[in-house]
DNA sequence: CACTTGACCTGTCCGC
DNA sequence: TGCGGACAGGTCAAGT
């Protein structure tokens, strides 16, 4: 699931429960999802208070009283869960219901604070991973990604010249690459292009400057939406925190295969590029 | 060098 | 109902 919105609207609310709480325990049933040493972790992360909670790109960061930095990669199907001390699914302070049983078959960390609350982490597809990283190595950890769309260096200057070193692909194979955007992936890909009605597989060369300058327009409108929101969620429970957000119902062509699209009524179409299922409106994109 | 494809895993859905 | 195959919101390494 998680794209920039998702990852944001997490971040946002374990800010919130985490900030200030300790680390009392941490156990991990599947090694392969950590990709620093468990030894690390029992020394830099167990005893350590969470200060605050940040994302770069689709990464969360706990930021650690150690000096050290948790970084999460969500993946395709990694949840957090949070739970508080009496035991009840919390999101932003107030108790949720929803969750099919946590931890469940699919909890592959568990993390204890020292409150008694916990932070649970599933993953069906076990393609997700924390690291454990000293924060003055997290420049060198995001060095090769590219602007985060949603702050003020992301400018139509700075995007134009992340997209022409990719002048050669698909303007979505483009878009997706996180070294010349930060944080896009399939879903607000499809719905950017939409909006910026281009379509997806379209050159980067051939696109005009008017074009670049609609695109960068369409991904600020687009993720800016989607955050408010709260992201997408598939189903009634798979929202990183357990709560849905709602830009599933807001979304303009991505699912929407043979729909009518939303500007002029025609099918909307479902290809491949670059190996992506891709939805776009066959006349309102060019 | 730039770009595309396969691999990592498991679950679900669709057609036969 | 069972079974095989395609597909799923991400990203690498390996291949062309």
């Amino acid at each position: 699931m998680p794209e920039l919105p998702e990852v944001e609207t997490i971040r946002g609310d374990l800010h919130h429960l985490l900030r200030g709480k300790r680390v009392a325990n941490f156990v991990v049933k599947k090694k392969n999802l950590l990709k620093s040493p468990r030894t690390l972790f029992r020394t830099k992360f167990v005893g350590a208070t969470i200060q605050r909670v940040t994302r770069r790109a689709k990464m969360l960061c706990l930021e650690l009283s150690s000096g050290y930095v948790a970084v999460l990669h969500l993946k395709m199907t990694g949840q957090l869960v949070y739970q508080n001390r009496q035991g009840r699914l919390v999101v932003g302070g107030h108790p949720i219901g929803g969750v099919a049983g946590v931890p469940n078959r699919y909890t592959y960390i568990t993390v204890r604070l020292t409150d008694k609350s916990k932070l649970f982490f599933n993953d069906v597809r076990q393609f997700g991973y924390w690291r454990l990283v000293p924060r003055q190595d997290l420049p060198a950890v995001f060095a090769h990604l590219g602007p985060e769309p949603l702050s003020a260096d992301f400018t139509v200057q700075n995007f134009q010249a992340h997209l022409s070193r990719r002048n050669r692909t698909s303007v979505k194979a483009a878009i997706l690459d996180q070294s010349v955007v930060a944080g896009i992936g399939n879903i607000y890909a499809d719905e950017s292009l939409f909006v910026a009605k281009i379509r997806p597989g379209r050159r980067v060369k051939s696109l005009s400057r008017v074009e670049v300058q609609r695109l960068h327009r369409a991904i600020r409108y687009v993720l800016q939406k989607a955050v408010k929101a709260r992201g997408t969620s598939f189903n009634s429970y798979v929202d990183g925190l357990g709560r849905s957000g709602t830009y599933w119902d807001k979304r303009l062509v991505y699912g929407r295969k043979g729909e009518p699209c939303p500007r002029c009524r025609r099918p909307i179409l479902k290809t491949v590029v670059v190996g992506r299922g891709t939805h776009y409106c066959g006349y309102c994109q060019r």
